[in-house]
DNA sequence: TTGTACGCGTTATCAG
DNA sequence: CTGATAACGCGTACAA
């Protein structure tokens, strides 16, 4: 391994001189300068990070902004990753801080989002559920020069440092693909999206866009309808109703398409019905899919890896503002396609 | 952080003592050692991992035992992976040293493992695809007290010290889900082994019992046929007349199981026969796999990670013998979807 | 403009 | 049995 004594010592000047060329910190002769970068060229001089961050002992601060999985057990995972990463970066002098607010609560986000601010930290992670209201913060934060980082949903209207997740559009297409492959005669198919503010979810339209866009690039002479359903109150007595009167009226379904983590609200009622044939696409690991899924009435679930976007996204601002590596500005996770017979792998990986 | 001067000073003895408490050399007074010892777990004292690392420059000599890339592509990606982790760990004194052996010829495989002994390797990572000659020179590695990883195929017989890779059994019950989600009316379905020695290969033994298992627990009342082949000289003409003869024994088939990377040669026939109606899976995303999955003659390939199991291989014993971490014996990387619509993601991916 | 010396936390050596 | 001290590679304050 190269050192800067190594190459000081072959440009004949002290270490000191070395640094500040290296650094471009304070002033050196330009011959000296050019030698210097000469010989670490030649020599390919890689810095030992070790050293460097032994000596660099100031703690970087990351906040780190997301719903309360209490809420919703949707955002467990992502906490769980932003904990591993935090457990991970600690050695290295990086301090996490969580910001928890209610993902059903607007003005939650908001008081959390202020009280964020206040600590000044040097980089911030969120999940922006809540488009309207983020974008105010994200200006101040842009005024304030704090850089942050966007996950689970993505709002490039403020330029993040980062964004980690998934192409919301592309995992539509591909739910739409996996209805298609197991019913290639044609037949109806529809797009649920539940307890949501649709106007407000552009990423859950994105989904829905793509899953029409492949119906319509593949019909290849067959008949296949897509219907829209936009239903709420996913747990009282009504919820049956707005199923019944959907099946009512498209007497023909194949397959439903569960925009977001509550294919189980509809696998539950299936199941009370007696229904088996209907194919069944939702997102996400949980508990509660994950009965329905090993049960056969929910057929495939795509995995967002919301783990891994939480630990990505930390480590992503860590590698950036504290190990001062270039990284991809967007790092979209795979579209994992998780049946009963490869869950398990998914739900025991490290990340 | 706490470091080994604040046990020290609240124990009124020198960080020399402590260090011998914590790494139980040298002779310590019992009672010293003892309230060493307390005050460490209560002060939760975690060694700097950095400053260890930084004193400690002995270099840590890894063999990588592998196939050579040039002789089958599929090498290819673990060798990537294993260059990949060797460049990240060569600031911790880890110098991986490759020896490369013919995939067709085990023989070559014999020389290459002779010379790894030479060579006194801290550690070996190898891929062991000839069942019968490697079993000699895991008993020699045992005895000599040189602990191995095996990677891709799993033989457990003279307890590796690690293994990264697939569920080989698991991952021909997926196949088989896949394609009866495909087809549940029923119908004929072929396993097809190409270019291999199936005696002296147990993993593509277990992935033909996996899709086995799965259609004999999934029938339903329907019929389904499970017919087996074992083709080899995929190269020549004669691998035409093969796929005749079979498709002519079998008339309805309905998809085609292919156990090793080899899909695209089967692909290619069905183009040039301009036989559209067969499904086929197959394995590993390599260049000729992926033309046919894009054009649809490939329905799904299933992800071994080649990439990820030479790096998590060399990490892996990294790990255990330079970093200390305790990491499971055992790690079965998922068995990921890989259909046209998701496969962007997984070619991209870091690892 | 340049060189020197100290400190980061840990380990190893040597003297007591 | 124990304490003091040098060294790993780098960053930085301070002296020249």
């Amino acid at each position: 391994m190269v050192r800067i004594k190594d190459i000081a010592e072959k440009a004949g000047v002290s270490t000191g001189t070395v640094d500040r060329v290296l650094h471009e910190r304070g002033r050196v002769a330009e011959d000296v300068r050019q030698k210097v970068l000469e010989i670490a060229k030649e020599l390919n001089y890689q810095p030992n990070l070790l050293a460097r961050t032994l000596v660099n002992n100031r703690t970087y601060d990351i906040a780190a902004l997301i719903p309360d999985p209490a809420q919703d057990d949707y955002w467990q995972a992502p906490q769980t990753g932003i904990e591993k990463a935090a457990a991970e970066l600690t050695q290295y002098g990086v301090r996490v801080t969580q910001f928890i607010f209610d993902p059903l609560n607007a003005n939650s986000f908001k008081e959390q989002a202020a009280e964020v601010r206040a600590r000044q930290p040097i980089a911030i992670l969120v999940a922006p559920i809540f488009y309207r209201e983020s974008l105010a913060y994200f200006k101040q934060w842009k005024e304030a020069g704090i850089p942050f980082a966007l996950f689970n949903t993505h709002i490039p209207d403020y330029e993040p440092l980062i964004y980690i997740g998934q192409d919301s559009y592309q995992s539509g297409y591909l739910a739409a693909k996996l209805l298609q492959y197991g019913h290639p005669e044609g037949g109806t198919f529809l797009v649920v999206h539940i307890d949501v503010d649709l106007a407000n979810s552009s990423h859950l339209i994105n989904k829905e866009q793509g899953f029409y866009d492949y119906f319509h690039q593949h019909s290849a002479g067959k008949m296949f309808k897509i219907v829209q359903a936009d239903l709420g109150n996913s747990t009282s007595e009504a919820f049956q109703d707005q199923l019944d009167k959907l099946l009512l009226q498209n007497p023909e379904v194949k397959g439903i398409f569960v925009t977001n983590s509550k294919a189980h609200t509809v696998a539950q009622y299936l199941q009370t019905k007696g229904i088996s044939q209907i194919r069944l696409i939702g997102y996400d690991l949980m508990e509660k899919n994950l009965e329905f899924l090993n049960k056969g009435t929910i057929d495939f679930l795509i995995n967002q890896n919301p783990k891994g976007q939480g630990y990505w996204g930390i480590y992503g601002l860590a590698d950036q503002l504290v190990f001062k590596k270039k990284t991809n500005p967007i790092k979209y996770l795979p579209l994992d396609i998780i049946t009963k017979e490869n869950l398990h792998y998914y739900i025991e990986a490290d990340l």
